[in-house]
DNA sequence: ATCTCCTCCTTAGAGGCTCTAAAACTTCTA
DNA sequence: TAGAAGTTTTAGAGCCTCTAAGGAGGAGAT
């Protein structure tokens, strides 16, 4: 009863569903997240409140599915930079990732503020609820990252610390992940990758905050200098942006 | 006609104010951000909504007084550990100023991610209103690690980049902060700082917000593998925590 | 061609929120 | 003791989330 029949009524919800998020979005870049309330996009769309609750239960799983359309807007940027360069080295291919994700960081601030600089669902709670899109978006998002550090260690395996310099506890939990991952990095170059990912995501997420107003009035060649950092870590070649 | 024959009335407001101030807190620690509205403080103070505005003018006055009550707890857990040790070498008050830090953000999350993970007034309007008590606290608590780095810099100057190594446009920024602050370090000691405090702040913010719950189920050996990371770049001797 | 069903949309409304206005109650002072 | 000052209350406008009940229209079945 389903797929031949409502071709053109799912056409129809596929494109007000569309709307809806464009017009959230619309709502966070000119009025901020707190102006992204199930009335107010409505009235964006030209419906009226209760309407739209048959697009999305609760003001949550709107919330839920604009944070999906940016993680994955930002893992589209961010694999379309690492792919425009599939000849080049794995090094300068990371470098380009990285440099798109402050690219659309710098260029979507509320957006990636919204989702980042925002409590998650603690692993309880995901656990419980695995396959939510937001859920599935951002761990998509996560292996662009981890991804390319796989990539790198099973090309050219970067320093990585003795293994009586990890704390045990840390590299049992590491350990962990690893297996559940299909063991695609030892436990020591997961450190290492975490030491690089938190250390983006601290600097983007102080920059999008304004934290750093208060000092740098621009911070690009402080992103530049922790990627030159990070790539002494990771035993890559350094070179500047194009 | 103010401090003499007021003396009665203006301590009740005083003790009325803590109340709201403890109430807010409190729901803020039990029920999450959303529920810190003027209404339930009311409630919970036993007073009926529009009176708790002769206490604070909006909400978002009640929410920078507690923010400023959060940042002015934080500075002095943090001056304590450090005047705990008054006796001890400038880096291991550093360390133990830090570990203090992460003391109370682990006891109180929601509080760190309440003033840390959150969007800051841009410099541009803090410099319009530079002395709200919000701003002040939130100066206080900043100096309270800048001025330690400074005391380290005044004792034992620690490594920094070479002049040519460090951006000039970066450079120009750090030292038009430095003027403004007595330049009590010089721009390539300011870079320095501030790439510590950016780690730690990263870190930090990360835990309170889940954001490692993925990987991490205890955090605290990553801190102390961060703080010996910043004790090398800082030249000091790495001492574990007592 | 009509009938039924399903989808989409509406209005009404309960209960919460911020914040203003006006009135009432308390306390302090002259 | 009367008025001033400070505190608190109720009423209410206008926003919010979300539920309930019902209307208008196309899609398939008879």
């Amino acid at each position: 009863m389903a797929a031949q029949h409502s071709t053109r009524r799912a056409r129809l919800r596929e494109a007000t569903l569309a709307e809806i998020r464009e017009a959230a979005r619309r709502l966070l870049t000119t009025r901020g997240p707190a102006a992204v309330t199930i009335n107010a996009v409505a009235r964006e769309v030209g419906m009226s409140g209760p309407a739209l609750y048959h697009y999305f239960s609760s003001h949550d799983e709107l919330v839920a599915a604009v944070t999906a359309d940016f993680f994955r807007e930002l893992t589209a940027v961010m694999e379309n930079a690492r792919d425009a360069r599939a000849d080049a080295a794995t090094g300068e291919r990371l470098l380009a990732t990285c440099r798109a994700m402050r690219g659309w960081a710098v260029a979507h601030p509320a957006e990636f503020g919204w989702i980042f600089a925002a409590a998650v669902p603690s692993a309880q709670s995901a656990r419980l609820h695995p396959d939510t899109p937001r859920n599935r978006a951002a761990d998509d998002f996560g292996m662009v990252f981890l991804g390319q550090l796989e990539d790198l260690w099973a090309a050219a395996p970067f320093p990585v610390p003795a293994p009586d310099e990890l704390d045990p506890s840390v590299r049992a939990q590491l350990a962990a992940y690893a297996e559940a991952r299909g063991h695609r990095l030892p436990p020591e170059a997961l450190h290492v990758a975490m030491t690089c990912w938190i250390r983006l995501w601290g600097l983007l997420c102080m920059e999008v905050l304004n934290q750093l107003d208060f000092i740098y009035s621009d911070v690009a060649p402080i992103y530049e200098a922790t990627l030159r950092d990070l790539a002494g870590m990771l035993g890559l070649e350094y070179t500047p942006p194009a």
